[in-house]
DNA sequence: GCAAGGTC
């Protein structure tokens, strides 16, 4: 058997179809949970089965788990283990490994597509060791691609699969015994670890100084001066002083009273010019995420909307660097899947254009081996989708015509203004040419039309303005934004920098968008700037690349690069080891500041919050016992306090974050306070009691006994087969595909025969069918 | 309970 193994499961299908000319057949294994695509390639009975990317992985052996028994430098020469992530597709590879004579690692055609590749076929030796094995090697599937790819084997870059396996060591240990280190540090363990990591710190360092360039930043003063002017046909528009800001008060001082409303302006140029404006690259992962940041959906939402719709074969593959067409790409076929559907005109504007001129798409710098960029690959109607994902649809179908299309063209205009010998100006700009903004009209800049002017002509003034304006500090980093930043120092890859920003805003170091960092974000980012610098820097992912790229080139092996690696770690503990204790205090100062909600009313202390005796979670004064000002918090959920201010209380606005809950903005405590006194009020008024937390809790445990009774009750007198004791959803859902769907059918099933076809001991099978 | 990288 020819066994052909890809990195996913869509990659498979196609991958199946394209060789098998259609004559494919789905084969489901129901005992091993997949299915695969079979049929005859060159005389071979062929099998091609899909994995989920990694399927194994690399951890420490157990005994290390435990945070508080070894210490983190112990994980930096600790053995590493192989583990399994994905037991389904591992066991399944065995399975029909073990009946191959032949495979092809298909997987994706980069450096962790070859990692992955070589983890699958370590599997498949593990159980037939004598297997012959290839390569093979495409950026496209398309037909043309695949074909070529197999017609032309190569063999397994086993150097390059070394590399990854480097790159997956080197993170892991870093990462682990930072982390575990820091954390021990401040005393943050359970899930409020202080995480650190090749990618997320350097991520982190770039809000933290984008923040502090925020605080260092010392506003400077300036005006604009505006005057509103008036030709003879009485046609109106501004002009602005010709410098726009003025930073002397004293020209300010001079100019301003110059102008003289009721008086004369003239024109002292004009200056008309054509300006093209060329048409936008083809979509990247880092372009979709910003193109879609800025016409307001969040980079979350950007890629959960495009996997569905990926999913759904609707748009290409998401996760790509490449903004270049690959010749292999049918772009005249994609176009003209659009006839007939709602961009009908669209496409058929570009049908000409290209029946005329040929297509000529532009074209970025980035080539990406493993994946063409963001295209869609089906046509769809506005009913076959949820709103917002259409919004995304759209947006990657305008793109893409937007890459065939003419230049866009802008008549401006800049005149030049004499008023009492002092120079003004006024630029103007209007569409005359569409162009590619036709198809993707997203973010187009306003037209500012001026009437027609000519050298030489008088204007009336009409009005005049003085504005007082101050500088601004940089601002924060949108999502759009930072995911464009880390692409361009090179850190994440296109399919982790929208989770690395996740895992910031999980781990407590960052809210909002844009993204404020929280102080203990300041105070991590400090340590390990003064005792680990490397794994704060970019570098490190750079130092990483030109290693691994002489590891696959065999200038260098894995075993040294990994040495040299673990002998630097080594001595940035000697450094954090010899302060320790200062790193402690700078942590746990950085946590006390980030509960500091704001001043006390009362006696001018600061506010914090605190934890009862008993536990439980309140703001308190720091003045305390002198001072008892105290006011409550949500029982649950992480208190983040923002730097918005009450004006009225003096005191930050908090927010509540729980994982996987949309933030709660509880806003100012004491109006929360104050609100929720009223609603008591009320609703004693309407003769409902409020319950106190001693009730609450009563309350819980008691319904959590009912429903134990009721589950216990049911396990007695099993009505269905979700009732029966120690019978979880995982057991029924196996259940339900071997077609045991009541209790009869358990009965009358034969244990030993339902436990081969399901997987599931038929000493459980003979205890289920006890009760019964 | 630790990382980053795949994919879902």
């Amino acid at each position: 058997m020819y066994l052909i193994i890809t990195e996913k499961e869509t990659a498979a299908k196609r991958i199946a179809a394209i060789l098998s000319e259609n004559k494919v057949k789905k084969v489901r294994y129901p005992k091993l949970g997949i299915e695969t695509y079979e049929f005859t390639y060159k005389d071979m009975e062929t099998v091609v089965m899909g994995l989920s990317g990694h399927v194994v992985g690399i951890d420490f052996p157990n005994e290390y788990n435990n945070w508080q028994k070894n210490s983190a430098r112990d994980l930096i020469d600790a053995d590493i283990i192989p583990i399994t992530t994905n037991k389904k597709i591992v066991t399944a590879l065995k399975v029909l490994g073990k009946k191959a004579d032949l495979v092809t690692i298909a997987t994706d055609y980069d450096r962790e597509g070859e990692l992955i590749g070589v983890e699958a076929l370590t599997l498949v030796q593990s159980v037939n060791p004598d297997v012959k094995y290839n390569r093979a090697l495409y950026s496209a599937i398309t037909p043309k691609d695949i074909t070529h790819a197999f017609d032309n084997l190569t063999t397994v870059n086993f150097n390059l699969a070394d590399a990854g396996h480097a790159r997956e060591v080197i993170d892991l240990v870093w990462g682990a015994a930072l982390t575990r280190y820091i954390s021990l540090c401040a005393g943050r363990l359970g899930k409020l670890f202080l995480s650190v990591g090749r990618v997320q710190s350097p991520t982190l360092a770039l809000i933290v100084e984008r923040e502090k360039e925020r605080e260092a930043f010392v506003p400077v003063a300036y005006w604009e001066i505006e005057t509103t002017l008036e030709t003879k046909t009485q046609e109106s528009f501004i002009a602005e002083y010709h410098t726009n800001r003025i930073y002397e008060k004293e020209v300010a001082d001079r100019v301003y009273p110059k102008i003289i409303v009721g008086g004369d302006a003239k024109i002292k140029s004009v200056e008309s010019k054509t300006r093209k404006e060329k048409p936008p690259i083809p979509f990247n992962t880092t372009e979709f995420y910003v193109a879609a940041n800025a016409v307001g959906i969040s980079v979350n939402n950007a890629k959960r909307m495009y996997q569905t719709l990926y999913e759904a074969g609707y748009l290409s593959y998401p996760r790509t660097d490449s903004t270049i067409y690959p010749e292999s790409l049918e772009l005249r076929t994609l176009i003209e899947m659009f006839v007939g559907t709602e961009f009908d005109e669209y496409a058929k504007a570009l049908l000409k254009i290209a029946d005329k001129d040929g297509l000529k798409p532009t074209q970025g710098k980035k080539e990406d081996p493993a994946h063409p960029p963001i295209h869609p690959v089906a046509p769809a109607k506005r009913s076959d989708m949820k709103e917002d994902e259409w919004k995304i649809y759209e947006l990657v179908v305008r793109r893409f015509f937007a890459t065939f299309a003419g230049e866009a063209e802008w008549d401006t205009m800049r005149v030049e203004i004499d008023i009492s010998d002092e120079d003004f100006k006024s630029n103007g700009s209007s569409l005359t040419d569409e162009g590619w903004r036709w198809y993707y009209p997203y973010n187009k800049p306003e037209d500012r039309v001026l009437p027609h002017l000519e050298e030489g002509d008088v204007l009336k003034i009409t009005n005049k303005e003085l504005f007082d304006k101050e500088t601004q500090p940089p601002s924060r980093y949108g999502q759009g934004r930072l995911i464009r930043l880390m692409d361009d120092m090179g850190i994440g890859t296109k399919a982790t920098r929208a989770d690395i920003i996740n895992k910031l805003v999980s781990r407590y170091y960052v809210h909002g968008n844009p993204l404020q960092p929280t102080n203990v974000a300041y105070s991590v980012i400090d340590t390990l700037e003064e005792y680990a610098p490397t794994i704060v820097k970019p570098d490190m992912t750079k130092q990483l690349e030109t290693d691994m790229d002489k590891i696959s080139e065999g200038e260098i092996s894995e075993a040294d690069v990994l040495k040299e690696s673990r002998e630097m770690l080594n001595n940035v503990f000697d450094d954090l080891e010899k302060n320790h204790e200062d790193i402690g205090r700078s942590l746990q100062s950085g946590l006390r500041e980030d509960r500091v909600v704001g001043k006390c009313q009362r006696c001018g202390s600061d506010l914090t919050i605190r934890k009862s005796k008993k536990g439980a979670r309140f703001i308190g004064c720091n003045g305390y016992p002198d001072c008892d000002f105290s006011l409550p918090v949500p029982r649950t959920g992480q208190v983040v306090v923002t730097d918005k201010m009450c004006d009225e209380h003096q005191m930050y606005k908090i927010k509540i974050i729980t994982e996987g809950k949309r933030p709660w903005e509880l806003g100012c405590p004491q109006c929360n306070f104050i609100e929720w006194q009223k609603k008591l009020e009320e609703d004693e008024k309407n003769g409902i009691v409020a319950e106190t937390s001693a009730e609450r809790a009563k309350r819980i445990r008691k319904e959590k006994a009912a429903a134990k009774a009721e589950r216990e009750a049911k396990a007695a007198n099993p009505e269905e087969l979700s009732d029966i004791k120690g019978l979880g959803t995982a057991s029924l859902q196996k259940l339900n595909d071997a077609g045991i769907l009541t209790l009869s059918d358990l009965t009358a099933a034969d244990s030993a025969k339902l436990s081969k076809e399901t997987g599931i001991s038929s000493k459980n099978i003979e205890k289920w069918k006890e009760v019964l």
